[in-house]
DNA sequence: CTCAGTGTTCAGTG
DNA sequence: TCACTGAACACTGA
């Protein structure tokens, strides 16, 4: 589920609940792989009677600022994800949708933080593969710090960006899905900036002409920049986006304009692309 | 029952 | 040494 532009939905959603407030009740399942390194215990500790100052986010991580360290961090995963509770009774899910009558907390809720003015945030995650971690400076350590540029605010002006990709040798899907490159890249998000850009996905990163490689660039900003702004996932998409075709691996697949899509694998992942267009 | 999946990590390879 | 590749991870839902 989350990519960058759902990551930033998550935090706009713990911005609204949880800034500039105080976390008068921290829960946490006990779960040694979604906790990674802290126990239940340790994690409640450092958060309980904290405020808030801030949620920030790189790439596809977020973390709480307070006014005392560490601070936690959040990684979503396959299928993490935010939900947060402001009283109201109105529910808001980090992919978009809002709900009134769901379970609270929700299934697979690893965390709850309660505010002192009855404001929840949760974090959920059926499949384990997300992570929670306590770091002093978030920024300065691992995994975060290993980041490349965010891919929504940092890309590099054209000429670096040309000079990163002469660097690679790896298919250009693969880069582009390599968190050390762009941070906040995932599976779809590099299908359809590559459909878009109109370059095959597994062309070798250092072969394609500063001409393919300017288009990237800018399809990428201009992918995360939509996304980010649409409420959710497929809804305010554009028509002409591959997104709304790629799924399902139908054999007769078609984008809106009547192209085939084919699907194989670049970069050990399931890729959508379309061969009449992209080169 | 089997398989794919909006992600990351790690061991093995060249 | 290092970039690259593919399997592994854990679990749900089709």
């Amino acid at each position: 589920m989350p990519e960058l532009p759902e990551v930033e939905a998550a935090r706009v959603i713990a911005q609204r609940v949880a800034a500039g407030r105080r976390i008068v009740a921290a829960h946490c399942t006990e779960d040694p792989i979604v906790f990674e390194g802290v126990s239940a215990a340790r994690f409640t500790r450092a958060l309980k009677g904290c405020r808030v100052t801030a949620v920030r986010r790189r790439g596809k991580h977020l973390w709480l600022e307070l006014d005392r360290r560490p601070w936690p961090t959040f990684h979503f995963g396959m299928a993490g994800g935010f939900h947060s509770t402001a009283m109201r009774g109105v529910r808001l899910v980090s992919h978009g949708s809002v709900d009134r009558f769901a379970d609270w907390p929700p299934r697979f809720t690893k965390l709850r933080l309660t505010f002192e003015d009855g404001g929840e945030l949760v974090m959920t995650d059926g499949r384990r593969l997300g992570r929670i971690r306590l770091r002093e400076d978030p920024l300065r350590e691992p995994p975060i710090s290993l980041l490349g540029w965010d891919a929504l605010h940092e890309l590099p002006p054209p000429a670096r960006f040309r000079a990163a990709l002469r660097e690679r040798t790896a298919p250009i899907k693969a880069v582009l899905l390599d968190q050390g490159f762009a941070a906040g890249v995932g599976n779809w998000i590099a299908d359809e900036v590559l459909y878009q850009a109109r370059i095959a996905p597994g062309r070798r990163a250092h072969t394609l002409t500063p001409a393919e490689a300017d288009r990237l660039r800018a399809r990428i900003r201009s992918v995360m920049k939509t996304a980010v702004g649409a409420r959710s996932d497929s809804d305010g998409f554009p028509r002409t986006w591959l997104f709304h075709h790629r799924w399902g691996k139908n054999a007769d697949a078609r984008t809106a304009r009547g192209e085939r899509i084919r699907h194989t694998t670049v970069g050990g992942r399931t890729t959508a692309w379309v061969p009449g267009v992209q080169r």
